[in-house]
DNA sequence: ATCTAAGCGAGACGGTACGTCCTGTCTTGAG
DNA sequence: CTCAAGACAGGACGTACCGTCTCGCTTAGAT
């Protein structure tokens, strides 16, 4: 079992297609973002990908793991959202925060809307999404305020873990309730957070 | 119009069946709990409450408009979650929120979810359930909050309007990602964003 | 309600289309021809007839179903085979034969066939054919040999019955053979069976 | 080819399993008693005989060759259907016409169907199954027959090969028919074919 | 006291998508 | 080169709902 994998218990015949497996994924991802997860069709995705519509039932769950496993590749999903550096981290956050609920306010909110719709309809892809967004924010939000710490930036008693929670939340709130934001308020809120005396 | 003149624009024949809107918005509600928004159906709501499928058509648009009329009605949402006041406000919203979050747990976190669903594919029904959680939470948590605020209990410079975001924001990232909450971070967090100083 | 029926008991509502009924008897009719019946498609039907599939499944159980209603409308089976009256009853019953299996060795015999192997399949299909069978037989071939037993030109012992069901065993097992016929043998066949002494 | 030299034109790799064939042909034997012919599939009858799909296309061209080989190699149609000789033909004759028809309102009926059925779809098949029928009739009911013509006990003029056939097309129509026959009946009819003077 | 005209329950209609099953071909690795 | 296994594109199956339309009934203001 070292490096090689064990040989026996091979199966024989023939391999999963990638191609049809790529295909398929495109498929959803573009239908997704076309269409948003509730009219995805798992009809329009077989004939999207010129695939039989076995060929998905054959590997996949239903519509929610496909768009779950869409999330896990990336095909989904492009927002890097890298949050800057200028040295002032209530402005760099802010920033961030203003970024993120404008890019919601253009047309990328109805996919996000889409897929927390998605979410709470089904506990895998609920749990993909929280992963993919934990490790999103890991490399952005997390990390830049991980360095204020360090740098002495933030009070002691903040939490850079739960800090982004909260962050996130906000972000999830008003999405789905289609509320604009001003930027002072922004503002204002990640000065309470981070920059409390 | 001016004098509401006697005649003019008089429909005639019955008016509006109270007893099958009554029945329509019970059957829309019940079966919301027991099957969650996505697999509410029409056909099964009309059903249920001995209706035409028409009667349904012609008064609302669909689904989402039930849904959202059994929110105003009150007919889902049956959560007073009311906040307690020992007087230490921490403690108080610390006991609101773990309540929050442990219902979810149970068996209702699936109805939230449902809704939140609901609420992400239909920016009316978004609205409307906007509204209602405001409303409730008015009459909940941020009034605790205005008291305490009053009683000089919170740094002035907590905003009581945007810390009830922050929770809302909270509650519904945990319920949407289905993670449990340890009472001792709430409790932290709570701290936290109030207790700053 | 005088004369009417019992009233009671009436169901409201819609009443059952019958430019539906008969669009899909059509289109059912026009693909049997073409394609035989097990090439026959619900799918196919309901497409052609322009008409849900559900439209058929409502009032039909399947293909077996339809293709019977077909016999009984008399969408199918247009074959009058009239049995002519030249006062020679061998001859008479010989030629309608020769006609019978000249007819199935050119194009209509692959329609007769499929409609033997519906029946094989179908229990009330091959009822219905039967019944048809027996009701065309009646009006013809049985006829003439009735009226040529009323005027003694047949030996007293021969079964009209009798001899129509032998006479269409032989087609059956000729059509289904595909095997040809000579003139001089059906004389012979038929010389025999009625003209014995 | 005359001596069997060793080398030129010498296929290497295994050649055709036996085992293989045999399984093949007892699966869809199997299947086809059980389910009739419209609803053998050539996946049931790969899987029951642990065998590959490709294994059956390879030698095979679909349901109906694999039948008729069936039919063929004796593996269906095990009816002997002996007929005895009591020196009494009509009796003889009639006996055997009842165990036929009998054996029809039984269980077996329904695989004669089957059979008749497939007949009617594929040419070839029903080339096979007439042929067989046939030969089953020459060993048996006709042999009977051709001995009570030297015996004298028939009239000159019946034809044995077309007596046969009639009788044949008799059991088709009543099988496909399902219409069940009284004893006295076939006895009559059987006289009225044979001791015609 | 009619006479409209709407609301009602029921449910048929043309459709779309579902998830399953089978077809006939192709692919893989073993023998 | 055959075999067992089985993935593939395709397509029909029978079911469930959609949103619209139609039916015969009941009801209530206007005439």
């Amino acid at each position: 079992m070292t490096a090689g994998v064990s040989s026996s218990a091979h199966r024989n015949g023939p391999v999963r297609s990638d191609d049809a497996r790529r295909a398929i994924l495109m498929a959803t991802a573009e239908q997704f973002m076309a269409k948003g997860y509730e009219r995805l069709t798992i009809q329009g995705i077989a004939t999207a990908a010129k695939v039989g519509k076995q060929t998905i039932y054959r590997w996949w769950g239903g519509k929610a793991d496909l768009v779950a496993e869409c999330l896990v590749e990336g095909v989904l999903w492009d927002s890097g959202m890298v949050v800057g550096d200028t040295g002032d981290v209530v402005q760099d956050v802010a920033t961030w925060l203003r970024l993120l609920l404008d890019v919601d306010q253009s047309g990328a909110g109805e996919s996000l809307r889409s897929l927390l719709g998605a979410a709470a309809g089904d506990e895998s892809l609920a749990r993909h999404l929280d992963d993919l967004m934990r490790g999103q924010l890991e490399g952005g939000i997390t990390r830049r305020l991980r360095l204020a710490h360090e740098r002495g930036e933030l009070a002691d008693q903040v939490d850079v873990a739960l800090t982004t929670e909260l962050l996130l939340g906000l972000v999830m709130v008003r999405t789905l309730a289609r509320r604009p934001s001003r930027t002072e308020e922004l503002e204002g809120l990640v000065r309470l957070l981070l920059d409390q005396r």
